[in-house]
DNA sequence: ACTAATAATGTGTTCGAAAACATAAGAAAT
DNA sequence: ATTTCTTATGTTTTCGAACACATTATTAGT
């Protein structure tokens, strides 16, 4: 079984010619029963699978695919995007395949439309986006659907039929390793739950992984602990934070959940003789400046250069060989600490 | 920039032909100093790409790589790396790729050498394999180098310049991952380092895991921990471990160095009133149960499956694109816990 | 000056799938 | 019986790179 059959060989074997095996493979009628017949029982007993590569080279058509990004510029937390997209670019550089970004403001649902409004005029085969805006999103979804353009969310999940994939982490989940994480680090003692909010993108997020985090400790019906939340806009993150430290002298843990931890690192790094376990997302450069300090003690790492990588390479290759793009692809939810975090940034 | 040159293009542009276009491309030679000119001109102002589907339609040799694996059934460690081959060969199955995997057994170097001998024989394109043993490694990979087979390995690191590529874990840095968790979960105390060596691919690792560990304390200069080591054989590991238990009533906590965590778990979890923070190696079933049971705090992944798939695919993409093997690819050290462990296992 | 040798360049075929195009055979219509 | 239409089937071209093969131009040798 070295070498592969090819439509000629199912040819020479049904002998008939290799049109009428093409109009079989095809389903395009015009086949008379005794060939289909003849053709057919050659089918059954090899296996006959297409080269994909001889097909690709006859349809040398130009796949367009279209990624709405929110700027990094504005949130540097998609940063890592740019990297994963242009990894599924280098890959499949051999195939013909045009791929754009657009990037629109994540604070600003009119960005998100208007540059979705651009996305459409170019009646792009495929398009990857965060859905950051439920009813936003929705809407140009609908659009798309009518255009026959694919559509592959990543970053958080929004149901709707016409979406073909979504490729994420499980914020619930994350928010009970978090949990799981202060667990086994106190055992007992006060946990605060601090959203730094300066992002809309993370309204979803922070719920999810707060709704997470507390599951965990009520699955245990653990009575040690009493869990506060506490929401904190910039600029007034420091003096807030420092009032609350006040108030609350027995605190003894941290889950931060954005990307943010630095700041409440900063703050509590600054504090003498109080040791408080601390536990944030993002391996950007500040919080494993803190991690590696020992300020910071875990960062659950949430991947989003994979995010777009597999966002972008799945519908390379349902393009290219025809391999179905699966309806959800979970990312590991990655525990960070200052002896593995190398390995997980490039 | 939408549409790709092609050998007719650049030869159009050049005014030549399009044999004298690949005359040049491919340094034959038999080429006037003006054709070659005027060739250059045009390359240097586009940027040709070849269109590797053509390029592999035409030389649609089949490529042979063979994959030495150490029998799944000897040592179910290796078990997920079938899984990691199967990926890889379903990935490409469209392409000319005959992979063949040969079983060997991982406690006989006999066994090593003759089925690298039946490998030796396929003549393949390339060969991965996991040098367990240095010395016949060495050997083995010396005479792929005489028969210009290139040579990948995995799972651990031996130096030879006819090694084209290694996948795997940095384990050194795996032994301080455990050290900075059990540090985190212990602050003081006594730990155990145990090595339960059933088969001889562990040597290297341990020793490297232990290296690793003991630097981070060392490092630390922290003298509130003593570690002792601790080598346990099967089948007398419950009766020494029960004696090494009460003859250290301070233990407080365990880093096993093998996949076989589970069976200090269940001693340990038969132990009442006592907690002892254990830290092992790989998500096997065994493993996962007591990890989710609280006995087991975490497990390192060491990501046999990826190991496989990588060192497979960066072989089939150098041959079909060119795609430059790196040297080195470092897999993360994963940490895993109750909560996250099942986006790890598949 | 004419043939032989060599260098330079152009042309044609191949890979396998796909689809346009061409032809053959048979049935219906005049 | 001849033409027309339909249906089934076979043949050819296309995609781009690679390379074998064919042709032309140039120089060397007698």
């Amino acid at each position: 079984m070295d070498r592969k059959y090819t439509i000629k060989d199912i040819a020479e074997m049904a002998g008939v010619s290799k049109g009428t095996v093409d109009r079989v493979l095809h389903k395009r009628g015009k086949v008379s029963d005794e060939a289909l017949n003849k053709i057919n029982e050659v089918l059954n007993v090899i296996n006959y699978e297409p080269n994909l590569i001889a097909r690709n080279l006859k349809n040398n058509k130009v796949y367009r695919i279209c990624i709405l990004l929110p700027d990094p510029e504005i949130d540097p937390y998609w940063k890592p995007c740019i990297k994963g997209i242009e990894d599924a670019v280098q890959e499949f550089r051999a195939y013909n395949f045009s791929i754009k970004t657009f990037f629109f403001n994540p604070e600003s649902k009119k960005s998100f439309l208007k540059k979705n409004g651009a996305v459409l005029e170019m009646s792009p085969d495929a398009v990857l986006l965060p859905p950051l805006f439920h009813k936003e999103a929705l809407e140009v979804v609908k659009k798309y659907e009518e255009q026959n353009v694919i559509v592959n969310i990543f970053n958080n999940q929004i149901q709707s039929d016409s979406i073909k994939s979504f490729v994420g982490q499980d914020l619930f989940h994350s928010g009970r390793v978090a949990a799981k994480l202060l667990d086994l680090l106190l055992k007992k003692g006060q946990i605060a739950v601090i959203h730094i909010d300066e992002s809309i993108k993370n309204a979803i997020h922070m719920q999810e992984k707060e709704r997470g985090f507390r599951n965990y400790f009520s699955e245990r019906k653990n009575q040690d602990y009493t869990i506060t939340t506490l929401k904190l806009k910039n600029p007034n993150v420091e003096i807030n934070l420092t009032n609350f430290l006040n108030e609350n002298p027995d605190l003894s843990g941290i889950f931060i959940s954005t990307s943010k931890a630095y700041q409440i690192a900063k703050a509590i790094s600054e504090i003498k003789d109080k040791k408080i376990a601390i536990i944030g997302y993002d391996l950007i450069e500040n919080n494993v400046s803190y991690l590696n300090q020992g300020v910071i003690d875990f960062l659950i790492h949430q991947n989003q250069k994979k995010q777009t990588y597999l966002g972008v390479t799945s519908i390379i290759e349902f393009f290219l060989f025809d391999k179905q793009i699966p309806n959800t692809i979970l990312l590991p939810i990655d525990i960070v600490n200052s002896e593995n975090a190398s390995f997980y940034i490039e």
